[in-house]
DNA sequence: TACTCGCGTCTCACATACCGAGACGTCAAC
DNA sequence: GTTGACGTCTCGGTATGTGAGACGCGAGTA
């Protein structure tokens, strides 16, 4: 039975992050939990913690720390990315409008994949660009779950209400008309990572006169649905 | 400028998982990005590899792995242990009686926090115990709630039964009179994330001398409410 | 009050685990 | 056919990780 991956501290490292998944522990717990020694359970739950793998709780118990999570959203980007072409060209196909996905930065949402309508006039993102967060449905959908604070720190100065994003987190979805561009209309959904947090949003946008004022009984749906694919793929277990 | 942990395998193990946040990398990227030799790369980010902190894409370049998102999910429940003391705390010194709270791991409960009656008879139960799921008005609040199937498969060899079961569901509640250990009583209640599961049991315990053979009337109430308190502390947006 | 025990933290001689120069085979470009 | 870059592997050497034991502290007990 080979049990070791070619390098002991790393495997150790391993167990003491595994023993930690359970609860937080004490050095003397970690020692149980682990089998190491003291002083090397100390060593390296003290050098992971350096690294931010591990931290301490207010009474000094070893708990695992915020680097998992930094490092664990990279994961889900990575995912995202590569579930987002196929997820969608069919919502594309299925609605017959352009879609996209935008991830928020700072205080700008980036198109980080689009599948455009092929023909006639609709409306074109290019993955890469850098959009308001103070108008579209997208923008919605990425702000209504934040917290309160943040919620309405974002709010002022955007052409949506506090009111609007109360909307969205009820109805599940967002729509906007002529709110980002003139002449253009769109429905967002948000995708979310494992932990529940609205990780992107998944949106269809085009010209008003094809999606008309009131997009949301025609498209909500394909979005929501697309919007849901993306978060099962998400959280996928390997 | 003192950039080492005094683990000089972990801190290059942590430069290979930096290096894997900005994009995944081919090996002759991994050396570049980390400057470390080539076998040495190789070797640890396949050890990464083996524990499931690093894993392969479709063109064999490394990218960061699962491992990560499962240990970064357990640090969003340490929410309920930074909450659980103080509630504890209260729960002891309104009951009078030891208090406990225990989480599920496999087929045992486990205890991830407690608040101990101060003097003379009670039940001690060290955080880190494992306790029976097979006993105890903690199993039975941990495994009410489960579906059908998971329900019958775990009260096969229980000290309960499902009727058992029925009724903590419909009275919120459970209790236990001498179940898991001779002459202990104590009364449970239910903790919910917020998708509604049962994430810990919040119990108190003592003698039966002292809770009596029909603990709930006099303990259920504090029990529900320091349970309620927890669930509510989980449901915050951060 | 004194003693004991368990805890977290540290030391340092030593064994061995990690290291990396170099070898090897493969593949793509010229 | 040749060259160069790639990923993977070998193995002698030494730097690093190791852990028995020491230390100081705090809590519990007699």
């Amino acid at each position: 039975m080979d049990n070791s991956s070619g390098v002991g501290v790393l495997d150790k490292a391993a167990a003491v992050l595994a023993a930690l998944e359970g609860t937080p522990l004490t050095l003397a717990g970690l020692v149980e939990a682990t089998g190491l020694p003291r002083p090397t359970a100390h060593r390296l739950a003290c050098a992971l913690e350096y690294h931010r793998f591990v931290a301490r709780d207010l009474s000094g118990r070893f708990m695992l720390g915020p680097r998992l999570r930094e490092l664990a959203a990279v994961t889900g980007e990575d995912r995202l990315l590569t579930s987002a072409s196929s997820v969608l060209v069919t919502l594309r196909d299925a609605s017959g409008e352009s879609a996209q996905l935008y991830r928020r930065q700072g205080d700008q949402r980036i198109c980080v994949a689009a599948a455009e309508r092929m023909t006639g006039l609709r409306d074109s993102v290019p993955v890469g660009a850098a959009l308001t967060m103070q108008a579209g449905s997208a923008a919605q959908v990425l702000l209504a779950w934040e917290d309160a604070d943040r919620l309405h720190r974002a709010v002022n100065g955007a052409t949506f209400t506090a009111v609007t994003l109360a909307q969205v987190r009820r109805r599940g979805w967002a729509h906007s008309v002529g709110e980002r561009e003139p002449g253009v209309a769109s429905v967002s959904a948000p995708v979310r990572a494992p932990d529940g947090r609205v990780l992107a949003a998944v949106s269809v946008s085009g010209p008003i006169e094809r999606l008309t004022r009131v997009p949301g009984p025609r498209y909500a749906e394909a979005v929501v649905k697309a919007a849901a694919q993306l978060t099962a793929a998400l959280a996928v277990v390997d």
